[in-house]
DNA sequence: TAAAGTAGTCAACGTGGTTGTCGAAACCGT
DNA sequence: ACGGTTTCGACAACCACGTTGACTACTTTA
């Protein structure tokens, strides 16, 4: 995965920890979406399977998925835009609410979702094989202490700035 | 570090792991920047940080750094850009090679690198209070072997798409 | 010396954010 | 029941960061 690149200069011993964790995190992210291309979903970016996730299977409102990534309404509304011209998405007037539309994962939005999960799982084995279940899941308790509510929304999109 | 949040519908088991990643490397992100913002250096953006390790202390082309980074030459063209712009990076002209033209890191670049090896220092130390050396050194061990070749260049920036 | 490769730049574009503004709808206190 | 406040969704302008393609200038190589 990833072609080989140029070596930097000498990396500073500090580095190390928060590189290595993006890495992983990359890898893993990498790996899902070479996967769910062949499964049947080529167009889902990294950051649609997180406002995915935020709407959920009950579905939600821009709003509401904004504040769940921890993006402005705005933002989270362009992405429903584009996840909705792909299809994984649908708006739906809220009948009780004239100003809300409800956001709700169409089936091939379902579909991408049970996929990710299972690929996830299969990455999961993969470390295990490699680390042993007993290290996989220390390294997952370590950083569930080290980072107090890593539920879902982690703001992940825009980490930059 | 940053404000409560809405908590999204249920998450799949498989899921937990990257997130759990994801979360630790933006939390060492988020407090190294708003540290080194106290520092003298309000106007780094974590991506900036990544061009100037590429570009490192005995400097690089832009076409270098593109390469170590994962990205385009021109893309890295643009964020020397504004390196430049913020004081951080110099262009030289390559006496011996009339197309390429360095790019060295000022002695406020150079500040900014120390600075922030420092500041991840501390983070590391506080994770150790937390969890104990051990099991610190166990996390990254661990990584290392899922995540072969996480020396400098990890792909960090553009990690969406 | 001609051909091929490399460095840097420009332009156009896509994606994922931001702030500010706005109208419509809902909520709430008097 | 009405008027003020809040909320929702949308629009516009903008910025950061990435992409491709095209082009010039220079170097290397056959």
């Amino acid at each position: 995965m990833g072609e080989p690149r140029d070596r930097g200069p000498a990396d500073p011993p500090g580095f190390e920890l928060p590189l290595l964790l993006f890495a992983g995190f990359r890898s893993l992210i990498d790996q899902l979406h070479a996967e769910l291309a062949r499964r049947g979903h080529p167009d889902l970016r990294p950051a649609y399977g997180f406002a995915m996730q935020a709407i959920g299977v009950r579905g939600a409102t821009a709003s509401e998925v904004g504040r769940r990534l921890g993006v402005s309404k705005q933002a989270a509304g362009k992405t429903v835009d584009r996840l909705a011209a792909l299809g994984y998405v649908e708006r739906v007037d809220d009948p009780g609410d004239g100003r809300r539309k409800l956001i709700r994962l169409t089936p091939h939005g379902i579909d991408s979702l049970v996929k990710a999960a299972e690929v996830f799982d299969r990455l999961r084995a993969r470390w295990v094989e490699q680390l042993g279940a007993d290290r996989v899941a220390q390294l997952e308790s370590s950083l569930r202490v080290v980072v107090p509510d890593a539920g879902f929304p982690v703001d992940v999109p825009g980490w930059f700035g």
